[in-house]
DNA sequence: CTTGTTATAGATCGATTGATCTATAATGGA
DNA sequence: TCCATTATAGATCAATCGATCTATAACAAG
């Protein structure tokens, strides 16, 4: 029973996501969003509740389809060096092509929402971790068969990774230059890779003695 | 002639950017500002000119206090190598004691307001290169007297070194763990200390024949 | 059919926005 | 002292904000 649905939730949800992709949350306002989802504000209430609720499904979905999805297509399919690799290097090339600079929603709601709002914090710190956690399982099975330097933790690795990452997506939103991306991947991935990585600056782990990289 | 100023402008200008860091540019109202800097919009109005105008002025200030101060401070009074990991870690110190989790202004710019803004681009573009600039210069100096490896081109290894700097600052406002942000800098200060880097994963330059580190 | 339920479009709500106006206060120079 | 100039406080502006209301439309069940 009941009149249905005129659109489709996926396809205005996804307009919705390109909006606070692009300007922001506190920058969009609720016309902007009906406007460009090409639904009336009494539907969007209706079928999202309120501009919070929108922006949380907006994350949700944008984290599902893209960062998950590269997670989930890249990690089964190449070995862990590899997989790390490329999943940077398609970060780079997203970067470099997004003409409107939108960057990150996830990086942009991290400055922007996630301070103000115990929800977005939570699910911002929580999928941080969860990209953390994709890097180490790649590190630590690549230090186990080799492939991977073992002159630094995992553990820290992955953080760096993680760091990296974040730096590459705060860049691409004022300098989505490619020499300037590339350039920056280029130590880090020097990192992956054989390294008797001298003195310990800082009193930090020595973890292991590096094998000279088989395969 | 003409009625003096009530307030410093200084001291109003710090109240601003404290407003500014904590919550942003599109979440601070006019009179959020006037309310933290103790004075009457109108004041506000007239010694500043708009919200924006305010912004601005609010950037640079912050920029000269804290980026140019720490750089015109550790730069001359510590070598090379030093001189960068004491920065970093110096960031990473305000990222952890910082219970506001402000972050950074000028990271929490480039996200929020660079974009829609070419005169805030302008200005956070061209400090992120005076930045890396800043890190150019000391490893080039490092590579040159031996005390930093040159596994990898300076070029390169400034562009790294910004970026991590950029990834720690948008941990800050969520995961501002000192385990984190710690172990997230130790691979790359053991970049800069030897190390043989192997494999080029991409084709990229290795530029120079590493010299045993001299010292 | 009728009835119950939900979706839609557009008007509308009070609150807040960035910005300005009015009126008054405070100064140095004539 | 009076004038020109600028600063101040508070009221006020139109525009816009997030959200809701009213009225109508579209369906399924009976």
């Amino acid at each position: 029973m009941a009149r249905p649905r005129e659109f489709d939730e996926a396809a205005v949800l996804d307009a919705a996501i390109d909006r606070f992709w692009r300007h922001g949350y506190e920058a969009t306002s609720v016309r902007d969003l009906a406007d460009e989802m090409n639904i009336a504000g009494a539907s969007l209430y209706n079928a999202f509740g309120d501009k919070r609720s929108l922006y949380e499904r907006s994350l949700n979905r944008y984290l599902d389809q893209t960062f998950r999805e590269r997670i989930r297509r890249i990690e089964p399919s190449l070995p862990p060096r590899e997989a790390v690799i490329a999943f940077l290097q398609e970060i780079i090339k997203r970067s470099v092509t997004d003409k409107q600079r939108r960057g990150c929603l996830l990086v942009n709601s991290a400055i922007e929402s996630a301070p103000h709002d115990p929800k977005f914090l939570d699910i911002v710190a929580t999928f941080l971790t969860e990209v953390e956690a994709f890097f180490l399982r790649c590190v630590s099975k690549g230090q186990g068969d080799g492939t991977i330097s073992r002159a630094h933790s995992a553990a820290d690795l992955s953080k760096s990774l993680l760091g990296i990452l974040l730096g590459i997506r705060v860049l691409a939103r004022v300098r989505p230059e490619r020499k300037l991306l590339e350039g920056l991947v280029r130590p880090v991935f020097g990192l992956l890779d054989g390294s008797d990585a001298a003195s310990g600056v800082e009193g930090g782990v020595r973890p292991v003695k590096l094998r000279r990289r088989p395969q």
